[in-house]
DNA sequence: CGCCGAGTTGAACTGAATCAAGAAACGTGG
DNA sequence: CCACGTTTCTTGATTCAGTTCAACTCGGCG
């Protein structure tokens, strides 16, 4: 079955961290679904309310919003990530986030509803909701950090640092809406390299 | 007692999402340090991994760090809520961020070696963590969008509608760096009002 | 009084946006 | 395999929001 192989991906990527029992593991699989999508499939259209959370085995997702009317780029989510739109969840209003694919993936869904359940039969598996949203928070919180006082240079620079495979997977135009600049900034401080 | 008074605003706080039982009440109260601090005491100084939660009864604190000798204040901890310095927790190195009190504070404060292990021995203790990082998430988010792509003048007209408070409590030099503005432009954009 | 911190105001400067035009790269159908 | 349009990326000229640096005002307080 393939559904031992993944169990394995999805699995691994929080093992270091929080254990889960053979019967949370069972529990949690049967509810989530695997699917194969194409580029450009949206997981979270506008205007809805984000009532899954995905885990992306494979390909790569954002999610973004449009602010008069240009696409700003909030998050990417690789391989071996969790991502969802949680601010439309939790507050139970859409906010306008869309997420999409950016390339052809392999994505796991679970409906937040069903995890909620979850959490209050299984206490292993609300440790693991709290250490997905710990790393999340981190991560904004560096993104914060970055946007709040460095250079456009200075992100940039970040960005090839910490996560240069995005350069090789994404156009321009969204890296440059993720750092906060225009395309054309961009293309400019790449240039001066 | 005056614990009985003060169990009162802390536990309210979080109650309409999480329900403690009284074991866990009493387990996380008999933890907590209750202090009376002055304006400028430093909770967590510079180059220190922060051990413990603190929750803010009554008073204001900042969480700021410091970036080309400049001070930035990446956030404020008003009366009824939580601060703690989390990355720096979370990966157990330094962060470079100090939190401080703005005013006189009445502060709770919990080691978080025993919240750990109040998370593995209580099952709603844990939720009552995985909640407090949900709301903290939620507001970084908010705070992410608003630096990311809204003018000088957009960032104050939300602080006015949202926390309207702060410009009373707070000298300006402070909120301009929480903006991610110089004080000059803020005072500028006050008086364009 | 005079000092000191907090806030304001002014003028010059600059990083990045905007607008506009081209140049590559890419995919698709003939 | 080339011609086509489409998308992606670069380059240039201009404009603008916000910074910087410096001087000045105001209110409190020893």
């Amino acid at each position: 079955m393939t559904i031992t192989s993944n169990k394995i991906s999805f699995f691994d990527s929080i093992s270091p961290f929080v254990k889960l029992s053979s019967e949370s593991k069972n529990t949690l699989l049967s509810l989530m679904l695997k699917q194969e999508l194409q580029k450009g499939h949206v997981l979270v259209p506008t205007g809805n309310i984000c009532t899954h959370v995905y885990y992306i085995e494979k390909g790569l997702a954002r999610t973004f919003y449009i602010k008069d009317s240009k696409e700003i780029t909030e998050k990417f989510a690789l391989e071996n990530s969790f991502t969802c739109s949680i601010n439309s969840y939790v507050t139970q209003k859409a906010d306008g986030k869309q997420i999409e694919l950016l390339e052809p993936s392999t994505v796991w869904s679970l409906p937040y509803k069903k995890l909620e359940e979850l959490y209050d039969k299984y206490h292993d598996i609300e440790r693991m909701g709290r250490h997905l949203i710990t790393v999340e928070l981190t991560q904004v919180h560096k993104r914060l950090s970055s946007l709040q006082f460095m250079s456009a240079q200075e992100r940039y620079n970040d960005l090839i640092t910490y996560s240069p495979e995005l350069l090789q997977r994404v156009p321009l135009g969204i890296i440059s809406s993720y750092l906060g600049i225009t395309q054309e900034t961009l293309s400019r401080i790449r240039t001066k390299i």
